[in-house]
DNA sequence: GCTTGGGGCGTTCGAC
DNA sequence: GTCGAACGCCCCAAGC
């Protein structure tokens, strides 16, 4: 492990700037979690809007998944490509 | 497959209005999710960057997850003396 | 909870008859355990076999998984008309 | 390169034999993940079944992972006496 | 050893 | 409100 990599994982004592930084990666951790419950807060918004407008959530939900799934697969298909590509290369 | 919507299969035909904002929803819905995996995806970076700097990542998961749960316990508290108080002044 | 169905989730002493039924269900997954390592075994040995006709074993099972896709696309999509089908008919 | 062995990693057209080789390999291949899902929904059900008879899945699994355990630790130690013994013998 | 895939677990959402 | 089912998250193990 680099030397400015020390580890914290047991039986340390944390420094003054490790706890510094800890402090900072807890922080940051906590805002991005926020983030994304505003952003599923947003989500179910928008659901429920739907709905109010006389649209069926469950059949919401599907047609999102299976798009979802055709981009999954065309990256796959991208990906398979690629490594066609690479096994011709090798 | 096409992108406008699917056409019903009795006289229930979808109107152009509604087709437009079924499209609005669904764009809205994708939106938020990419931006929901844009978030997982920078909170991945972040545990990644801790553990590279020496820090446990099971641990620091397990240091956010209590401290959410003493937010959560805090906010119960908080919301049980408000209506304490509540009782009293009414 | 019915009364075929009793509890034995904490401090209760197992009876003759629920000790046999737990040894059955014990027999029988240990069975079905066996059964799965054994096709994953098999799995392993065709993957093996292909790879010494000189095919490639990471494209190979890429194109497995894309063909599932597939067929969990058509599943989802055949379910989602299944969807509208109800949606219309109620 | 063996003759049995070709190299499909660069530029070449796969053959008509080894087309209908990949074919089978595929086919067996899923085929075998077939399997292997049923298995597994065997197994759903059989946790399943039990639940329904008041036992709680969670421990069993563990139950069961213990069992694993002691047997994969009893054969290594009949291994090993099986090597003091031939070292005996020998 | 590092990463990628599979399995288990908890949570959440929809159905009844 | 309870139930089961689906989803994402997390851990572990195997492969490169």
């Amino acid at each position: 492990m680099a030397d400015d990599a020390p580890s914290f994982q047991s039986d340390d004592v944390i420094s003054g700037a490790a706890q510094g930084r800890l402090k900072s990666f807890i922080e940051r951790i906590e805002r991005l979690e926020e983030d994304k419950a505003a952003v599923s807060e947003d989500l179910k918004e928008v659901y429920s809007e739907a709905k109010g407008e006389g649209f069926d959530v469950k059949i919401l939900r599907k047609v999102v998944r299976i798009r979802k799934q055709d981009k999954a697969k065309m990256s796959e298909e991208e990906a398979l490509i690629e490594l066609y590509m690479s096994a011709i290369e090798g």
